[in-house]
DNA sequence: TGAAATGTTGGGGCG
DNA sequence: ACGCCCCAACATTTC
């Protein structure tokens, strides 16, 4: 059994009642699964559920678990003024949702698109238990996986290609509509006999987040940067400066629909050409991704799934912790680590460095992000780690070797970043601050540091490791030419 | 959305 | 005045 693909307003008769199940779609504006079950019911009831396949895997304290609840109360909020309310569960949706929908007597259950594994074998399996009652629609992108092809009708295997057809198969004003829901007609209730919901009934404790959550950060933040958007091709790439949209988390979890970050992409116009961009290459990832499925479990050039990664745990561990004596990628990782939330040149330089200094699989950098970054998404995440590792469409390792140093001091130039999240070195002067080790000791000394004592010495040599990192691929690369 | 090596050019110092 | 060298800046090639 497979789910319907389909554009936005697919024709349906009306109904009485039915549930509009949010899940990553945390708002009211703009909302295709809202819009839709308010065009074709005359009683509409939201409803979340903490789904307990994914919060079972998490850490007690995940700031994304905090991210959703703050979200869910603005909804809540926006429900309220309607007289209605958000009903949130907790306990395994392929239960409860049928549940539900004896509970409410609903004709229809309304939800929007998701394309991740988990959450495809998902709703087959309530689609399975309601059947037609079961209407997903399209929200999280403008062109789903699998629609935009070559001329011969084949998925794209590059981004720039596929970027060039994406742009001309979109016209804004069909393919990002704003769907504005019907909120009169949402269910009346009465607000003292709605169950109230906490994090602490979760087994969640309430977290710190450096970003504003819900629909209201969301628009605050996209309003923020709109006029920034000329500037982005600039200002992107210099983790000290404020440079990008920050709107990776308000995407990931649809506290914004994508449809308006588009618009405000296109409103630019040319001048908003590179950060659309990054919008299509979260799609041209979802795209690779439905297409390969296999990139879940390992390389997208099967030669590389036989190669074995000599890097050493505690590497790894050095890594994880900020300690590998390498400023940028210390200071990265440790910003990682407090915040949930890693600049994207730095997300490209320590997983170059994972890969190519430390020699330790991709895989094991995927989970990493996986587990600490509140935008975490399957796609992106596993695409950006193997253009990394170099075990994805273009295998050249050449090209994706950075200079840890080099990268430091061309987008850190001051080491104003690093000074922040790295404090014992916060007084050496610039020009060493990228490479401590280069400095004197009588330069290291007036600045407190201690290599081997308060900061660590390199722990590797990037030289030889690039050349060793070569072979590696290399070795594995020809392994497959000889066998083909 | 590299880096390093190699090649080219042009200005200035200097014999 | 001239040629030579040095070297920085930039461009091209190679891995």
């Amino acid at each position: 059994m497979t789910l319907e693909l389909g554009t936005y307003s697919k024709g349906m008769s009306r109904v009485k009642r039915a549930l509009c199940w949010i899940r990553r779609d945390l708002r009211t504006s703009d909302h295709a699964a809202l819009h839709y079950a308010c065009e074709h019911a005359e009683e509409v009831q939201v409803v979340f559920i903490f789904d307990s396949n994914i919060l079972a895997s998490l850490p007690k304290d995940d700031r994304r678990v905090t991210f959703i609840h703050k979200s869910l109360q603005q909804v809540d909020e926006v429900l309220r003024e309607h007289d209605a309310a958000l009903w949130v569960r907790h306990g395994d949706p392929m239960v409860l949702i049928p549940e539900l929908v004896e509970e409410f007597a609903a004709d229809l259950v309304v939800t929007a698109r998701d394309y991740e594994p988990y959450a495809r074998s998902r709703d087959i399996a309530v689609k399975k238990a309601l059947g037609d009652r079961f209407r997903t629609v399209q929200d999280t992108v403008i062109h789903e996986p699998g629609v935009v092809l070559s001329q011969s009708g084949t998925p794209f295997r590059v981004f720039t290609p596929f970027s060039r057809a994406w742009k001309k198969l979109t016209d804004v004003r069909r393919e990002a509509p704003m769907l504005t829901p019907d909120l009169s007609k949402l269910l009346k209730l009465d607000p003292r006999r709605v169950p109230t919901w906490s994090l602490t009934n979760l087994g969640f404790s309430e977290t710190e987040l450096w970003l504003e959550p819900g629909q209201n950060g969301a628009i605050a933040r996209l309003n923020e940067f709109q006029p920034k958007i000329r500037e982005y091709e600039e200002a992107r790439n210099f983790p000290s400066k404020p440079g990008t949209s920050g709107m990776s988390v308000h995407l990931r979890f649809g506290t914004v629909s994508v449809r308006e970050m588009v618009r405000r992409a296109y409103e630019v116009g040319d001048e908003g050409e590179k950060w659309l961009n990054e919008l299509i290459w979260r799609e041209f990832y979802q795209d690779l991704l439905w297409n390969n499925p296999h990139v879940v479990k390992g390389t997208f050039q099967p030669q590389f799934d036989k190669l074995e990664w000599p890097g050493k745990p505690e590497h790894f561990e050095a890594w994880c912790q900020g300690q590998t004596g390498y400023p940028i990628v210390d200071a990265a990782m440790r910003c990682l680590n407090a915040t949930g939330w890693m600049h994207n040149r730095l997300r490209m330089i320590v997983a170059s460095f994972l890969t190519k200094d430390l020699l330790i699989d991709w895989k094991l950098g995927e989970s990493y992000f996986a587990e600490k970054l509140l935008d975490f998404e399957l796609a992106s995440n596993n695409g950006g780690w193997q253009w990394a590792a170099s075990t994805g469409a273009d295998a050249q390792p050449y090209f994706r070797i950075f200079n840890p140093a080099l990268q430091s001091e061309r987008f850190d130039a001051d080491g104003e970043f690093i000074r922040e999240w790295i404090p014992e070195l916060k007084d050496l002067p610039a020009k060493y601050i990228h490479a401590p080790a280069t400095a004197s000791s009588f330069d290291l000394s007036a600045a407190e540091v201690s290599l081997g004592e308060n900061y660590p010495r390199p722990i590797v040599d990037h030289g030889a490791q690039k050349e060793k990192a070569i072979a590696l691929l290399a070795s594995a690369a020809k392994r497959e030419h000889k066998s083909a």
